[in-house]
DNA sequence: TTCGTCACACGAACGGCGTTCGTGATGGAG
DNA sequence: CTCCATCACGAACGCCGTTCGTGTGACGAA
């Protein structure tokens, strides 16, 4: 019952040409050359169907859902890390090191660290880069407990350090935005009411300096010096 | 040309029965009854109407948009936080105080952490607590700068945890059902390759341990001794 | 070569979202 | 009483994630 098609309406040539084979590679590219392009709101399922001309339907073949999908951004993310070897003697170097590798990966993917936040990692690359960051802290003589607890702050911080910073990057359409924005919340802090607000007002300058890459480095300090204070108190109690 | 209004369609009693006006407060409070019994999530405009009994354009004659409303619940969480007085000797508690007060009173409100990230909080209830954690500590001694970029990233941690905290608690719909997906977690670290994850099998019982509080604990403890360290080093140098 | 099967592709639709527009009601001022 | 500014709100637009059922192309079996 079925008629010929028509010549009229025949596809050009049948041999699929430029359109490639749908799969999980070809959606994850699509996805991460939205994610650089637009940030990570911009990464819909229709929005990468759009890009590899299918319907969104087409994409559940291959991905059970979005959340899916941004879990294995992530993963593969964490696979463009450059992890470093462990050193006894500079242990704090090489944690330092570490998190500000994982910020910067992600903050090279615009606001992709907001996929990452309340997610227990559990792709092979990621699992890769907690061994090698765990490695680092036992090399250095940190307590078995402090490590397995300090992998996961460590993480966090870059995290939501990377969340703020990309996001900003991304809103204010560029760095000279986000500076106005800062240099107008300073302007107004210093407007506030004396009496009520002495320490904001005070401060109004100090709160708001610095790039977001000095405020990074300070809350690493705070974070490692911690870990190192902790680590000499055991060593001390134990011997 | 208008007719009078058919008594059987007349409005029951004209002096509004039940349905107050609307207005910011009302919409306030509509939000925290849904965000608490629902979480971040379930907080839309549409759903906030709905619990108003009218439509959803009518919010915005009141809030401007979903994010100033975002905004709004967040100071108003931010002015249930109990502040406490500063004081020199006692500087690092009272400082772990505030902030163990400040992811206490966001979690109180499930996943509203989620609102406060990425967000520099401008409402007076916000400043007022930032003021108050300047004033902690600075009299404690700590560094003007310090104090500055301490305050910021003491925030961050709270806000973080409590997003991961209050989205954990949603999700599993209990305490029970959290505590056995990280279990799960800890038995799947156990059955890596040992090999390729030493660390993370020989810790996965130590990565697996401790609840909420006890790593906030770990992370808070982490960034004051940082704080502390660096104040002690400041005064040796200064003089 | 022909047929049957089966995984994959995908159009269409469902229910939900934030937001805007234009209209209608209301209540106070002149 | 009339006018007008304000507020309420029904309807709609253009998004979103996800599901269902149909179609279709490739491939192994006969």
């Amino acid at each position: 019952m079925t008629l010929p098609v028509p010549p009229w309406e025949q596809r050009a040539p049948k041999r699929r040409p430029a359109k490639l084979p749908l799969s999980r590679e070809a959606i994850l590219a699509a996805a991460f050359r939205i994610l650089d392009a637009e940030g990570l709101d911009a990464v819909t399922m229709r929005r990468i169907a759009d890009e590899l001309d299918t319907g969104p339907a087409s994409l559940y073949a291959h991905v059970a859902n979005k959340d899916e999908l941004y879990a294995l951004l992530l993963d593969q993310a964490a696979g463009e890390m450059r992890l470093s070897e462990p050193s006894a003697e500079h242990w704090q170097d090489r944690a330092k090191e570490f998190i500000r590798e994982l910020e910067r990966v992600l903050v090279s993917h615009k606001d992709l660290g907001r996929a990452a936040l309340a997610r227990i990692p559990t792709g092979p690359n990621s699992l890769a880069a907690s061994e090698a960051l765990l490695a680092l802290l036992r090399a250095g003589g940190v307590p078995d407990q402090d490590c397995a607890w300090a992998a996961d702050i460590l993480s966090l911080y870059a995290v939501a350090h990377a969340y703020e910073n990309g996001l900003h990057l991304l809103q204010a359409g560029g760095e000279e935005a986000g500076i106005a924005y800062v240099a107008a919340i300073g302007q107004y802090f210093r407007q506030l009411p004396t009496d009520r607000f002495p320490n904001i007002v005070e401060l109004a300058g100090l709160l708001t300096t610095g790039d977001g890459d000095v405020r990074f480095e300070f809350g690493l300090d705070l974070l490692i010096r911690g870990l190192a204070s902790r680590a000499a108190d055991a060593k001390r109690d134990h011997g």
